[in-house]
DNA sequence: CTGTTAGCGCGTTCAT
DNA sequence: ATGAACGCGCTAACAG
């Protein structure tokens, strides 16, 4: 382990260095006190010496840390490192430093972040964790003592804030302009029931498709994980059925280039072979020849909004629990669908 | 401010219930000690009463924060993205947590992050400046106490180890590969002079040009910026040129996405009307139809790389500075590229 | 091996 | 408005 030295230069050092007291200082540096004397002679001590309290010290008196955890599945997956980037945005303005932690989707590594921060290095927690129906974890939330923003989820924690994404208008948007122009074999590519996101997409197709009198296809709907193999090895079962789909829907950034990736493979044509729409604007769609019709969200804005809550309730400006933000889906048309 | 309730339980109860000293329960908790049956007293009151230690009272006895800061440019970048998984991932499993720091490329962000980083709320460093000309920041790096890894940056700092990617090779590869299908005029987009990445993959196309006798036409290099409507723009500069170039090497994948979303702007077909490469093995790039002909590398092993080095002289297994990772880059050749 | 004592550096009482 | 004393929770040093 590295030994680091003492601190090289304490609040002690600066109250000796301008003829005051320790606890002087302390006030000067937060504010809590002004003779203009006194005040000059203590900042001029800390600028001479190059003063900077020590944030472990002060987050032992004071109880905070200024430090908010960020839990995500994985990183790398655009969609999370774009709501990551809006939650550090707003939260270094808001004075607050960002703990990251990849869960890779995985139980027990989750369970074991849930009980590392609870030991309180953190204010505030961001979770957008991997499996809802695991009780064990949604336990676990439910006692923690710092506040929660949950990202697109739906815990049966009650005291909890959420930052959600309405999923269903983009996706009936999209369910719609396919039927429209003329699709009704459908193929539907998702994501676990046990995720809202998953949920609500699956729950808006089968709407849709239902209120315009077309029954989907069992056959048709592959849902159960989120990552590209999925939609690669999905799409390709899809292709191979005896009367394949006209039109995928892939609910979900991922299983949309696992999509792609089996199209190309397999040499096949967008829109002739076979229609298109990505659930998230990622820019393997937008790039794409033609460029791929998708349901998109601002998921930047979604980290904003989360952080933003966090950030009411860690100030104190609300309570915590109770809070809710949806931001909205839409649809937006390319080139990736023919009419039938 | 949350002011939180003080501690629920502590190592004082945990000694009063098993009927030892706080001192022996801490040694207990840290395996300095053994007795099999205080050792069993003391894990079952800790049991019993639900205790874990607080980490911030620890981390001011210690000096140890088991805390690595990472500093990106953008998170959003599918490079830091891979990089930022890959450190996270082993530092994890080392038993360190990482703090989040997104720069946006801005100096201003980059000195205040470095100043609060200072103030020990880390164990280690890992970044990844934007500006490597930047004297006042590089002052910085040079006065931090705790391990510092640069990741594909070239400070003039002594005592830092560093993560680097070879670009050198895997641009070369590229350049010969676009020669030897005939290609002369050979257009060039890449980033700052002052980063590294920019630094040697120009240095790489300027070279091989010349190794083959071909002088690099200056208005064909379009250096300055990483991003992708530097991209956009310069590629479409490249395209009005009297005699605009028959091949184009985008040094960095936004540059790539931006040169992608020109080159389909304007209705060109990649190879026939310019055939292209492009540095970094993204979606957009493997998916496109055709599929484009990459410079790739392995990010992630290059955070993971990284984050091995800074954990070996966080635990003191070798001393800070003088560490040296250096990954390769290999061509992938797909479809892009015509031969003249 | 264990208990006692003494801080880590800061913020916050309580006096003055 | 300021100084002195104390304590946040834990671990290292010192005895025994």
């Amino acid at each position: 382990m590295v030994r680091r030295e003492r601190k090289e230069v304490t609040i002690a050092d600066v109250a000796q260095r301008a003829g005051v007291a320790p606890s002087t200082v302390s006030r000067v540096l937060n504010g809590h006190s002004g003779t203009p004397e006194t005040r000059g002679a203590v900042l001029a001590a800390v600028e001479a010496l190059g003063f900077s309290p020590d944030s472990i010290a002060r987050s032992l008196r004071s109880r905070e840390t200024r430090t908010v955890g960020l839990q995500v599945i994985d990183i790398a997956n655009p969609l999370f490192a774009a709501v990551t980037r809006g939650a550090e945005r707003v939260l270094r303005q808001g004075g607050y430093t960002l703990l990251l932690a990849n869960s890779d989707g995985d139980r027990a590594v989750e369970r074991h972040l849930l009980t590392t921060l609870a030991s309180r290095p953190v204010d505030g927690l961001l979770l957008s964790l991997g499996d809802e129906s695991d009780t064990e974890v949604a336990a676990q939330v439910g006692a923690l003592r710092v506040p929660v923003v949950l990202l697109d989820r739906n815990f049966a924690v009650p005291a909890t804030d959420v930052a959600l994404s309405d999923h269903r208008s983009g996706v009936r948007d999209a369910v719609r302009y396919l039927l429209d122009l003329g699709h009704r074999r459908i193929g539907f590519l998702g994501g676990p029931d046990t995720l809202r996101p998953g949920r609500e997409r699956r729950r808006a197709f089968d709407e849709m498709m239902r209120e315009r009198g077309v029954e989907p296809d069992p056959a048709l709907v592959r849902t159960g994980s989120l990552s590209a193999a999925f939609g690669v090895r999905e799409t390709a079962a899809l292709l191979d059925l005896p009367e394949p789909p006209t039109a995928l829907l892939a609910g979900g950034n991922q299983l949309g280039t696992g999509a792609l990736e089996t199209i190309r493979r397999r040499g096949l044509r967008i829109p002739d072979d076979l229609s298109l729409v990505i659930c998230d604007d990622i820019d393997a769609a937008r790039l794409n020849d033609p460029p791929i019709t998708v349901v998109a969200r601002d998921v930047e804005a979604l980290g904003r909004a989360a952080a933003e809550l966090l950030l009411e309730t860690m100030t104190g400006r609300r309570p915590s629990g109770g809070g809710r933000v949806e931001l909205g889906t839409h649809l937006v048309v390319r080139a990736s669908c023919r009419r039938l």
